[in-house]
DNA sequence: AGCACGCCGACT
DNA sequence: GTCGGCGTGCTC
């Protein structure tokens, strides 16, 4: 017997199987990892497949010398993506499947957790003697006392209950009277069990929007696109939807963004389905994460919450994968192979019989497109739950209020608002876009920016500790007392950030409580967690953050949601800034009001007329839509086109802009004779965006698409080109999630 | 990705 | 004469 094995080195060159034979003392089934001897070397591999001959000189093969588990850990349906990923995502075999696997995995780096236990060998009838027998160790006779209940305890359960434990276990254990012994244990990262709240009725929306998913969870049908508003109850038709999944045996995968800002979702389900369910996310240790995919391969897990790369959770009969929040930038991998989650939701789903659903009160432009064409089907939740109300919108017009003298970051009408809700004893959510005191620190007199000296980007000045940071690379410096140009006084922050706008609310409410949360006051573990239940238990009435607490959030005190600088986003030099303005402003609106009192909500802006402020403020995704898809087509945009950059980074810019020059050249001289030189609207080569980061220079080819069949042609021919040899490293990245 | 094999400059 | 630079080619 012998196996096509895929060695676990992440190369072009050995992106290939390789024949090994299987030794009659193992059991090697397909999807196993196994070591291998490779080359002078010993390497982990992954077992394609089994085959009876093999077609390679007989005395070259050598054998598998183990597997690392017992049981495989690549399921044949994550074995037939992982190929279409290499196809899709122009990356080795290996790489594909090493998202199928947590990570610490590989290596053996994790080991499998034990936990020691004691139990007591007496027989009940006779410990009360025993005790007595002890006269002279208190400490013996409080151990047998602890394990008088016959039951195996914990060692680390016992050791705070006694001033010394090492002495008297030892003691006892000698003379077999206790028994020591270690148990495997599975990490569990939870905080308790809740309990389950009633089921709440369904309102016709969801009820209709459930009798289109359920059918499709055992007939295959196009992804669904569920388009509901803040506060509809999209959650609940998860709920359910999940549920019927269980009850037809089958297992649920459902994607968000980013677990730490849906705790909520995570409970929701929690007190649902209890210990079936798992929770996969990057803030999970090493070895919790491991457990948690072993509750999982194990079947004791058949439904997973997790973030992007829980679309690889190895759940068997899968009935369902959602995605919520299926716009957000999170589901592209910034890592490589860049795959987007959604897409292999899509692809999962249709390969496993699954139902997809992916859901958004703002969905991105693609996905509502794809209904547009047919390829989805569309369901919508235009109401929120138990008849309540959107909140009323009022837009402020920012260069009014400069024109009537308010030089203040508050328009009058949010100073209003505000006071009302906090005399009202409600509480108020205000968004800035933005972290840290200021955008930049500027030269009033020579207009001198400081920047990063490693990236060439400003850096931003933190009050709290009146440093200046680099975002981009975590640079710390000191804020300088003059400017380091022209060395005049005057340089100072410039612009708005949250923690001085919590400055300014607390010396407005004093009194009033003021949260802060943003970059800097979450980075610590847990964290994030603890302002949220502050916030909720009521500890401060006013809620001040970034894009954090834009999302996913759900305080039924909460009447008021302020957007101090609505348009920030919009001024972004990126095609998607109106699509991202739209979505941020309409998740931060949907904010407000999802109790029993109705939600109001103040944007202020400087462009009170641009389409995705407009309908944001109506909460009327279709107006949006149309424009934002008119103007993509007009213009030239996704997804009518796709942007493909060569990005080169260099020690020095002219080796960078010299690889970029080359790579331009050898594109424009091999495809200008083809037709296919039509699909490119635009390619120049230049420096990038951002000049400098980490002490790199980057330059780039830049190129513009057009979306046709034939196109991928072309990304394949770049995807080889992007492999060969320049002054610089060379990387191609097709529709970058941000072009720096 | 590693690691050996292999073919040219400065040293005991 | 040897030690060692890193180019290139292979690993079942």
């Amino acid at each position: 017997m012998y196996a096509e094995i895929i060695v676990d080195i992440a190369s072009e060159q050995v992106d290939r199987v390789f024949t090994y034979r299987v030794p009659d003392t193992l059991e090697i089934l397909p999807g196993m990892r196994v070591r291998v001897p490779f080359g002078l070397r010993e390497k982990e591999g992954f077992v394609i497949r089994l085959k009876e001959t093999a077609d390679y000189d007989e005395s070259k093969i050598k054998p598998i010398l183990a597997s690392l588990e017992p049981y495989p850990a690549l399921l044949p349906e994550l074995m037939e993506l992982a190929w279409e990923i290499r196809a899709k995502c122009h990356c080795p075999l290996c790489e594909a499947l090493r998202l199928m696997l947590p990570a610490e995995m590989r290596g053996g780096r994790v080991k499998v957790k034990t936990r020691e236990y004691a139990q007591l060998l007496i027989p009940p009838e006779r410990i009360e003697e025993a005790i007595s027998a002890q006269k002279r160790s208190k400490t013996r006779q409080l151990l047998i006392r602890l394990l008088s209940d016959g039951q195996p305890h914990p060692l680390d359960e016992l050791r705070p209950l006694m001033r010394d434990l090492r002495t008297p276990l030892a003691y006892l254990a000698e003379r077999e009277m206790v028994r020591v012994f270690e148990k495997e244990s599975l990490r569990a990262p939870y905080y308790g069990r809740v309990d389950a709240p009633p089921d709440p009725e369904l309102t016709p929306e969801q009820a209709e929007a459930l009798s289109e998913l359920i059918p499709a969870l055992n007939h295959p049908q196009k992804p669904f696109l569920l388009q509901g508003v803040t506060g509809s109850g999209k959650t609940e038709v998860y709920i359910r939807l999940v549920r019927e999944a269980m009850r037809q045996g089958k297992g649920a995968v459902i994607l968000v963004p980013e677990i730490v800002l849906t705790p909520q979702m995570i409970t929701w389900f929690r007190s649902r389905f209890g210990d079936t369910m798992a929770v996969l996310h990057s803030r999970l240790s090493a070895g919790e994460r491991f457990d948690e995919w072993r509750r999982i391969r194990m079947g004791d897990a058949r439904i997973v919450i997790g973030a992007r790369s829980a679309v690889f959770a190895p759940v068997e009969k899968l009935g369902v994968v959602i995605v919520d929040e299926e716009h957000e930038q999170t589901y592209l991998s910034d890592r490589f192979p860049q795959y987007d989650a959604r897409e292999i939701a899509v692809s999962r789903g249709k390969r496993e019989g699954a139902a997809v659903l992916l859901a958004s009160a703002t969905p991105s432009v693609y996905s509502y497109a794809m209904t547009r064409r047919g390829d989805y089907t569309l369901l919508e939740m235009p109401h929120r739950v138990l008849n309540r109300p959107l909140p009323i919108v009022h837009l402020v017009d920012m260069r009014q209020e400069l024109r009537m003298g308010n030089h203040g970051m508050f328009s009058g009408l949010l100073q209003q608002k505000l006071e009302e809700c906090i005399a009202g004893g409600h509480q108020a959510m205000l968004f800035i876009n933005r972290r840290g005191y200021a955008s930049s620190v500027n030269c009033r007199k020579c207009g001198e920016t400081i920047k990063c000296s490693r990236c060439d980007v400003s850096m931003t000045y933190h009050s709290f500790d009146q440093t200046l940071r680099c975002h981009y690379c975590g640079e710390i410096r000191p804020m300088p007392k003059q400017c380091p140009a022209c060395q005049s006084p005057y340089i100072k922050p410039m612009g708005i950030g949250t923690q001085k706008v919590e400055e300014e609310l607390n010396r407005r409410f004093p009194g009033a409580g003021v949260i802060r949360m943003d970059v800097d006051t979450t980075s610590e573990k847990n964290a994030h967690f603890k302002l949220v239940d502050r916030f909720r238990a009521g500890q401060a009435k006013i809620l001040l953050g970034t894009q954090m607490i834009a999302k996913g959030l759900d305080f039924p005190q909460v009447t008021l949601v302020g957007a101090v600088m609505a348009d920030l986003t919009l001024n972004f030099p990126d095609y998607r800034s109106a699509e991202r303005t739209y979505q941020l402003l309409v998740q931060v609106a949907g904010r407000a009001g999802r109790g029993e009192q109705p939600g109001e909500v103040v944007i202020q802006t400087y462009q009170p007329d641009h389409y995705a402020i407009r309908s944001a403020a109506r909460q009327d995704y279709r107006a949006y839509f149309n424009q934002e898809f008119e103007r993509r087509r007009n213009d030239l945009y996704p997804p009518f086109t796709m942007m493909a950059r060569f990005l080169c980074e260099a020690k020095d810019m002219s080796a960078a802009l010299g690889a970029a020059e080359i790579v331009k050249n050898r594109i424009v001289e091999e495809f200008s004779p083809s037709p296919l030189y039509r699909r490119i609207l635009f390619i120049r080569a230049d420096e990038a965006p951002i000049t400098r980061i980490q002490d790199k220079a980057r330059a780039q080819v830049l190129m513009k698409l057009l979306n046709h069949p034939d196109t991928d042609r072309l990304l394949r021919r770049f995807q080889e080109m992007a492999g060969e040899e320049y002054p610089a490293k060379v990387q191609l990245e097709i529709n970058p999630a941000s072009l720096a």
